[in-house]
DNA sequence: TATGAAATATTTTTAAC
DNA sequence: GTTAAAAATATTTCATA
């Protein structure tokens, strides 16, 4: 279903997602027309979610970031989960297996907005935060191996 | 520094990196050369870091995905950091505060390769892992109010 | 310093193979 | 999957607020 030049486009484009077609078919030896069409089949097949920026959080105001486990307490989990989805400093949130329920990552301008962002949630879940200090391997594509 | 204009401009480009200038300038009333500029500026201070693509896992074949929190044995830090990077099932990594030093992001194939890649670091490392059940935030630009 | 208009150059799309 | 022509778009230049 998809192959090696299949793989290089994505490739690409996960390092530039706005390389033109031209570049694409420069790169892949194929002609734009064709390019297209397997772009155009990427995205129908929904290999290719979407394509998006990534944001340097500092450069927009966020100079903190955090991984928060939340653990709803017993009944608060569905308001707890809208409650997280709310938050515009959540950049993601995953419900998983596990003691806690929910692992979100936050953007924050400061230590108090942490603060209060908990705060917010306090009476529903038991919070665990860790402070991001760095980030040893930045968002990437897996292995795209056959 | 950033104008509303340029924050419509994030927000447009967060949803479809691929948007033309003639897009982008109808949706901000400005025309291609401002939008161009402006876009230029945007990159230039590394408010956009990268244009990119989100992957759909599933239809490259990994099946599970697991979020894991390492905790390296005295003395390993350094080496546990580089197995983790050099994990090509790794899709992210930070280096946190609190017990655990990493949280790392994984796509998988199937259990037996979430089991083989951490016996890969057992030696090195405790580790725990969580199984995302669902994604009730998908990856998003944080709020951008000035 | 940021913008817009117009001209030019480039790219994308379409159609035929 | 390709080529080549038509259509759409991007870039450059320059004038302007």
């Amino acid at each position: 279903m998809m192959d090696d030049t299949d793989r290089r486009i994505l490739a690409l484009l996960a390092e530039n997602a706005r390389l033109s077609l031209k570049e694409l078919a420069a790169a892949t030896e194929l002609s734009s027309p064709s390019v297209a069409e397997r772009l155009r089949k990427l995205e129908e097949r929904g290999v290719i979610d979407a394509f998006t920026i990534d944001v340097n959080p500092h450069q927009i105001g966020y100079s903190l970031q955090a991984i928060v486990r939340v653990r709803p307490l017993p009944g608060q989990l569905h308001i707890v989960e809208r409650l997280i989805q709310e938050m515009p400093q959540c950049v993601e949130c995953d419900k998983v297996t596990g003691d806690d329920c929910f692992i979100v990552r936050l953007y924050l301008r400061s230590m108090e907005e942490l603060d209060t962002l908990l705060d917010g949630i306090a009476e529903r879940a038991q919070t665990n935060t860790s402070l991001v200090k760095a980030t040893p391997v930045k968002r990437r594509l897996p292995g795209l191996l056959p």
